[in-house]
DNA sequence: TTTAGATATCGATATTTCTCGATATATGAA
DNA sequence: TTCATATATCGAGAAATATCGATATCTAAA
């Protein structure tokens, strides 16, 4: 069972698995996918910054009814799952998907599961 | 978000994650997918049963290290998942992979994640 | 019906996860 | 420097999960 050509091994997809085993963080992934539809444009990133569809956490917070603390450490969980990536610029932390990441686990699932 | 082609939705999403986020439970998935590979031949499985593919407990046991109840109870969240299906025959409960629903999850994956 | 083997369930403890409010840290503005 | 805002981290209690051994149940065989 070798991961040459998936690029992802089982632990850490059981690392992604564990990350999406909670509605919430899900449904965070999910609306990353489409940020212009589920969250307000973010005038605080400029095309320089080279993070197109980054969300600021406290956006995110306010579409998921969760608590600040609770935000930050979903986003955390998927960060090092490796759903997501996240960029600090200025007073603000942007989380955007890793589709690179999230393409490994579904090639993983389609072929190793 | 509908489910309509993808024949799974967020919830039961969110249980097979909770199923797999165990590297055990994982690897009695991947095994069952090969079960003339990692098990001896069920002997007492015939084609009347229907049930071809289907390896008991006891022999799934022998493979994970694990005790005898924690792989019964393994089994029955894969079962709850939806991932495995199980018959009773005879004194021996073969479980298999319910290749159905892994389909299912996997476009949910490709079209939802 | 008694016995033996296969599997499931129960009860317990240890570990992990969930979720919050409080506090700390980082950054930009005044 | 001081203040305000954004985010992260800490500490805690409740809930869920992991995992076992012991026991119960179910089935086939004697």
């Amino acid at each position: 069972m070798g991961k040459e050509i998936v690029g992802m091994d089982d632990g850490q997809a059981v690392e992604i698995f564990k990350a999406l085993s909670n509605q919430t963080r899900v449904r965070i992934l999910q609306m990353l996918r489409e940020p212009a539809v589920y969250f307000s444009p973010q005038i605080h990133i400029t095309k320089e910054d080279g993070f197109d569809g980054g969300v600021c956490v406290s956006d995110i917070r306010s579409k998921t009814g969760i608590s600040q603390s609770t935000t930050s450490q979903y986003l955390s969980i998927l960060q090092q799952s490796g759903l997501v990536e996240m960029k600090r610029i200025g007073q603000w932390t942007y989380y955007r998907r890793n589709e690179e990441t999230i393409k490994q686990f579904e090639r993983y699932i389609g072929s190793h599961l």
